[in-house]
DNA sequence: ATGCACCCCGTGGCAGCTATAAGGTCAATG
DNA sequence: CATTGACCTTATAGCTGCCACGGGGTGCAT
């Protein structure tokens, strides 16, 4: 259909910021657009599903860096899957990691708000568990 | 005691980089300390103890503006524990959200991998996940 | 006196955007 | 035909919380 949109409309169409948009392409996640004769950057509907999937990614949690590698990734299509496998497994394990930090972190607040019995800062039992 | 410690040393006793001491200093989270003649700073015991304050908050996940707030409550000790409590309870409020978003992630993820069949990039369970 | 560890300051960089300024383009309206 | 207003262009700076680097000064031991 080639609908070739602005980048406003990309950026509705992929619910993302047209700053954003900008800087996808200037790091060079997202290839350089063609232009329209006022130099205006115009899109494809093919642009409007790698985009797609640079925000699904993000949404995932997978640093730019990854979601690169798996752009890489879709454009040959006869590597392995386990390739891909791999930097899910690995973006897996780094959510598990910081669910577990957090969880430490979590009770210890939730420690420190239920000692809390009121009064001055000065008998505050969560000053006191910050200080040395 | 006054055991008047240069940057490093206090760097040491609280496991905190030189560069990141400067940095507080410069963004007013600790006030400038006394020199020496060499112009080394010199640090007392009371602001190690400052230091070390604002190092278990800040690994407790507040963020700076927080710390800073607490620090100014410690500093006032008449003033009321509940608006220490509130700041704590607004953090623990911000790590359960992010603790929900988290898990969702995983959620994701785990499936994500669950399904992967091996094979190739072209018929990847994962990528079509990603894929618009 | 010379080596070495430490300190000084200023600047620039990291992720991943977001915001601002100063200007160009385009379609519609008066 | 001119002007409005919404959009677009670029470059640049800012955000958080540091970390690293470079070019110099200091302090102490050998």
């Amino acid at each position: 259909m080639r609908a070739n949109l602005s980048i406003g409309e990309l950026g509705k169409a992929t619910s993302t910021k047209t700053e954003t948009i900008r800087f996808y392409e200037k790091v060079g996640i997202l290839p350089e657009p063609a232009r329209t004769s006022g130099n205006y950057r115009s899109y494809s509907e093919e642009y409007v599903r790698r985009l797609t999937f640079v925000r699904k990614a993000r949404n995932l949690g997978f640093p730019l860096e990854t979601v690169r590698a798996l752009l890489d990734l879709t454009d040959q299509p006869d590597r392995p899957c386990a390739e891909v496998d791999k930097l899910v497994i690995g973006q897996l394990h780094e959510v598990e990691r910081k669910l577990a930090d957090l969880e430490r972190l979590r009770e210890e607040l939730a420690q420190m708000v239920q000692r809390c019995r009121g009064g001055s800062v000065s008998d505050c039992r969560i000053i006191e568990a910050l200080s040395p």
